[in-house]
DNA sequence: AGACTCTGTGAAAACGTTTACTTGGCGCCG
DNA sequence: CGGCGCCAAGTAAACGTTTTCACAGAGTCT
């Protein structure tokens, strides 16, 4: 249906080399083939076609972009960093996601190869066979969030453990002391880390209290309704996400429980949304576009440069302390400025 | 890098086209051979190129996905129904967003030939040069929420005029006789119908009073203090999206008035943050995830059927009313049970 | 028993590009 | 005035598949 390079090069009255050269600028025409060709290819409305080119040139300009879920302000905000970074490379996407299912990962890597130059891949899941094997061998990549990233190449990592502890010294430090923590599921390396600085952050006399919880709103109901049940409910609870903080938050107001004046609440994340409940969130702010951004950037240095293909690295994206009225502070003003820096 | 189909036939010691057969299960071979190619083909991890593969079979299970932007609840909530559709039918998703310009629009379709098989496109922007030129001939395409769908194809378009005119009524019906709107951008074609809707919805001797916005929080607190401001606040404030009654709702707090006992506040699509902001907003709920499903069907059967290609036709989304506290209703109490159904 | 159908396999064409190589025409230098 | 290089344009190979076609061998039917 759509016009190809031959038909152009008919019209044109040239060969397709011609037509290639010209609309590649590779080497020099003649103004007059050139002014044939292009009022030929406009003509025609040709463009290119995209898989016939990039199986001779082996390049897509398309990079795959692997993650657990699409769903939800996180992921919605890693994919905008990555977004911005690839389209001013003039890089494609294409999305794929795992739904936490190593099965269905193998398959979507399969499937990527010779469709992307490149994967970004955040698979925080642990257990399962290693992904490396499914990996198309010689494709670069570069891991979020993953507990295996030597043996693969580079990866960046959030400082989850940092967050997580430097939210618990920060809690503990105002006053409170009996801290509970609600985890994320047990097959999730950032989940893992949480709870390790939450450990970790606790006075030493302090018995840690874990509840079971899986990132998702409902287990942070269930857990905040628990917790408000309890016969010695804590003073503070620090939930490994936002999402779980604000299903808690919603359950200890429908027990009656004031936050903060009877427990204290803390989220991870800092989701656009914790701001905005009240009281604003406790959170640990993490910069998921800038991690998106950072790792579309490393990306296109393995692409380009594939000898350094040994070469393995991980790097740590910094988090921010950002205290709300959640957790007792002093209420924060809402202003539109705030937003624009976020 | 990767092995090709030649070193499968070469280890397996038969010929490329048996390792096509037996991998497509497109027609019988002998077991003897099949299990030589299995073989072969995992002990070299070999996965099919799909560039190749989709050059000559002109089909790249993959389909194109143009939005205005990927960023924000809304546009995630529609990535989310679009993806789980094409998920379920085996095809990839490959996103591009045009920023709201037309010429980052047209690259984008030119870009997509050869590398999807049907395009999903969004693009309520009016003027500028027709996207049709730019459209790849005789690829399948759905619209969603333009205002020239008949020319091109099939189109979904979000019952724009029908909500807002439903939420103007209801307003009205609830007593408030001097009721405000904040538009969305002049360029922009669901704006203008809920615009449209707004004033069809209007008691006959009111006057509309209709405040400049562009769909963004900041222009919704700009718009909220000039009314908090004004000598004459009217009684309700219509925003033409959530993002804006937001602004707007922080604006008239600051301000010191009380919503909605002073004023009340509505706002449209229903984002997953309405029920979340103090008080909850009254809004309308359009079930984004299901038009991008809907879509994603609607352009399967599109390429299945590539002779109905003159067809076209309009599907109007429903929308509806969602009542909450910020129009003077009884507040609603949170459960997770309204987010499972959400 | 011979011709005919089937079935499994291999050879080769095709998909739409890019690019290395070839050719031909021209100017320049000796 | 003839050879040498250079430049533009064309020819053809290559990329990795799928698929059509031809072919051979084995059965089956008359």
């Amino acid at each position: 249906m759509a016009a190809t390079i031959k038909d152009v090069a008919r019209r044109a009255r040239v060969s397709i080399a011609s037509v290639s050269r010209t609309l590649n600028n590779s080497s020099s025409v003649t103004p007059d083939v050139r002014e044939r060709v292009l009022r030929a290819a406009s003509r025609l409305h040709y463009t290119p076609h995209a898989a016939a080119r990039s199986l001779i040139s082996r390049c897509t300009h398309t990079i795959g972009l692997l993650l657990p879920d699409i769903h939800g302000e996180y992921f919605s905000e890693l994919i905008r960093g990555v977004d911005r970074a690839a389209r001013t490379r003039g890089l494609h996407l294409l999305v794929s996601c795992t739904h936490g299912n190593n099965a269905e990962a193998a398959e979507a890597l399969r499937s990527m190869n010779g469709r992307v130059d490149g994967l970004l891949m955040m698979s925080p899941y642990i257990g399962g066979e290693s992904l490396e094997d499914a990996l198309p061998s010689g494709l670069p990549t570069v891991l979020m969030n993953t507990h295996e990233p030597a043996r693969i190449g580079v990866a960046f990592v959030v400082d989850d453990f940092g967050g997580a502890h430097a939210m618990t010294t920060h809690l503990a430090a105002a006053g409170y002391q009996d801290i509970a923590h609600i985890r994320g599921p047990a097959n999730d390396f950032q989940a893992l880390e949480r709870v390790r600085g939450y450990r970790a952050g606790l006075a030493a006399d302090r018995v840690p209290r874990v509840i079971d919880g899986d990132f998702t709103e409902e287990s942070g109901y269930l857990a905040g309704r628990a917790l408000a049940a309890s016969d010695t409910p804590p003073q503070a609870v620090f939930a490994a996400n936002d999402t779980m903080a604000i299903g808690c938050l919603f359950a200890l107001r429908e027990a009656g429980v004031r936050v903060p004046h009877d427990i204290a609440l803390a989220g991870f994340d800092d989701i656009p949304l914790a701001r905005f409940v009240s009281p604003p969130l406790t959170t640990v702010r993490v910069d998921i576009a800038a991690m998106g951004r950072r790792a579309l950037e490393s990306l296109v240095v393995s692409i380009a440069a594939p000898n350094a293909a040994g070469r393995s690295s991980i790097e740590t994206v910094p988090v921010e302390l950002v205290v709300r009225a959640s957790c007792g502070a002093g209420s924060q003003r809402h202003t539109p400025r705030e937003k624009a820096c976020a």
